[in-house]
DNA sequence: CACTTTTCCTACTATTTTAATAGGATAAAT
DNA sequence: ATTTATCCTATTAAAATAGTAGGAAAAGTG
């Protein structure tokens, strides 16, 4: 029961975007390497996820760096999630497309089900906004997480 | 981001107990292995935990059945979960023993830190013998999931 | 223009986790 | 005496995870 690794570090690098939201110009991916301390190959493909799920952009031509697609208070933590996972499933017959002929009536599936929910909701609620702005606030100086 | 499958086995294991508490008598490996569609042998192990965890004991003698160890309105699911998976962190730098110098000001340990309280908190608010009301007023005549 | 750097894109791999199976010892009931 | 249920450990096959590697393409730099 845990988050993977890309999660974690596409949301760091989200945060660190959003820091320099509205502060022109993009940041590189070697700079948010260096930053997390995590090579610049393994970044590459966590950018490139941010990138195909419309979450990031290149902020001018292509060594620009990347910035914000959309302002960091209309992304949730949950669509940064999304775009490493597909979905948010905790049991597999929540999956789409796996549909239970029991579901009805199967009171395990119905509590997975609600926890299912509470869990998306509190992505939900939170936003890259939000946690930039906590950053602020509690100081946090040091390198990402 | 799921739970295994030996957590969802024990659960329904542990609802099918549930549902004949104070009944008299226990339920044989066999038949709960019969109406989970599960290997003796692999129901053995998820047995061998819950055994282990305190939260079932032997009915009377060696062949006649398991039975709780405690009433069901005592057992949450989360000491179900427990029994499986030792303790719940979502990610690794909430595990005990794990502690991190930035603790104190990574607004993203923060936010994973609340979701992994949430998440806990759902899990012992629900117990077995809530999850057995919901079945006999849901009607669940069929087989365990 | 030659060179370097950054991005882009795909394949591969090593480790760990997961979901089981298998084998057999022990104990109790018939 | 035999069967059957429990108990206990080891093994395994497959999937997921975390990360490395190789190199092409594009863009900026001297």
């Amino acid at each position: 029961m845990k988050f993977n690794s890309k999660t974690r570090y596409g949301l760091r690098t989200m945060l660190e975007l959003s820091l320099r939201e509205n502060m022109g110009g993009g940041i590189l991916q070697k700079e948010i390497a260096e930053n997390q301390d995590v090579s610049v190959k393994y970044l590459d493909q966590i950018i490139a996820s941010l990138k195909a799920a419309g979450l990031i952009v290149n902020a001018g031509g292509k060594k620009s760096g990347y910035r914000l697609n959309r302002p960091s208070g209309d992304i949730t933590i949950y669509d940064v999630y999304l775009a490493f996972e597909g979905d948010l499933s905790i049991i597999d017959c929540l999956s789409p497309g796996k549909e239970c002929p029991r579901e009805q009536n199967c009171v395990l599936r119905m509590f997975w089900s609600n926890l299912n929910i509470i869990i998306r909701s509190r992505m939900e609620a939170v936003n890259l906004s939000m946690l930039a702005e906590d950053y602020r606030r509690v100081g946090d100086t040091l390198k990402l997480e």
